[in-house]
DNA sequence: TGTAGTCATACCAGTTTTGAAGTCAAGCCA
DNA sequence: TGGCTTGACTTCAAAACTGGTATGACTACA
């Protein structure tokens, strides 16, 4: 999919489209988000300032791939998971795994460098958050269609959003795994066992 | 609280800081937020363009009032909350309960200009979601307080960040009583009933 | 007298607009 | 088959606009 063969101005485009996004990525990690310029960019890449704005949106759109990807894996977790699994253990297997993925990381180094540049930009870590979050409607509707819904129900939307939150809530901090875990407890359970255990003392 | 008599200085410094505020108000619902230009709401409220920026940190902050009392109101629903009332079901209240304040609304159709003007200007809606969410950490600090705990467990953490996102999830509808209550539902016995009964038929 | 509020001015960076120039794909005609 | 026309796409320079910051002066108040 997606290998027919590309004209020459298709070509053309993407290789300028690539340029613009190595030569920012690079100094952006050098140097910092906030510290590179739009100009600076296109001087780098040699292209227009014009021409960024062609590629891509805003600033912050420079060094993120497409996430069509990202949302296809969320659904098809939901839709493809094991019979007898749950959505919630399906969804939460998901984000474990994931992690995993980003801990044995293969590329070395690089994607190091490229978390810690976003989570050292503010504006970076909003867009990154926004992007995840525009998923919500797919999810929701990925589960409806488990449950042979035309369109989600309330609990499924509320159920979506909260999950996606779950992933946020954990990226933001060092114990990742324990706040997934801690997330679908009380996605799953709900919160009344959990208020009861604590007035339990 | 807060009527201290106010010295010259700081009775003009308010009074500069509602001008810009009223017209700014003003012209955004007339003409809509991104159609206005700081310059123009300077001219208008006939001060210079720094001296918005003395006032207000950015654009968006112009018409909205702090939010402290908002933080307070929501630490006071868990806080004040009637004896044998479970947390859930006081933020739960608290939320319908703002809701019929705002339907009854006295000031007339004020409002409810004011409300559509953020409704459309995703700049606002972003905004105000952003200060809403704001809230979390002194939300789950009360929750912890109410069980004795010195800091907020991972479960209280997600809850809290959960219920904010109801509100959220709600003020973006037409049937905003029905999202609050599915989305209690959905946060109070969790996701494990809700899929156990759709997956009955 | 000192300080807080205001100001004019200049500036920066992201983003949009404009209108033109160059490049390519595709059909058309010889 | 080869060249030409046409229209769409890509890029461009240049300028403008906008939100926001920095500077240093001025003024009214405490």
């Amino acid at each position: 999919m997606g290998t027919e063969p590309m004209g020459r101005r298709e070509r053309k485009k993407a290789a300028t489209r690539k340029a613009i996004s190595d030569a920012a990525t690079l100094m952006f990690i050098e140097r910092g988000f906030d510290e590179v310029s739009i100009r600076e960019i296109a001087e780098a890449a040699d292209v227009s300032p014009t021409t960024v704005f062609a590629h891509f949106a805003q600033k912050e759109a420079i060094i993120f791939d497409e996430d069509d990807e990202q949302r296809e894996q969320l659904v098809s977790a939901v839709r493809d998971r094991p019979r007898g699994t749950t959505i919630s253990a399906a969804l939460r297997a998901y984000y474990l795994q994931a992690l995993l993925e980003v801990e044995h990381d293969h590329d070395g180094e690089n994607l190091q460098l490229f978390m810690d540049l976003i989570d050292r930009t503010p504006a970076l870590r909003d867009y990154a958050a926004r992007m995840w979050l525009r998923h919500e409607d797919a999810l929701a509707d990925a589960i409806a269609v488990e449950f042979h819904l035309d369109t989600p129900s309330e609990e499924i939307r509320a159920y979506a959003r909260f999950v996606l939150q779950i992933q946020l809530l954990a990226t933001g901090t060092r114990n990742t795994r324990a706040v997934i875990e801690a997330g679908f407890r009380v996605l799953d359970a709900g919160w009344a066992p959990v208020e009861a255990e604590l007035s339990a003392r």
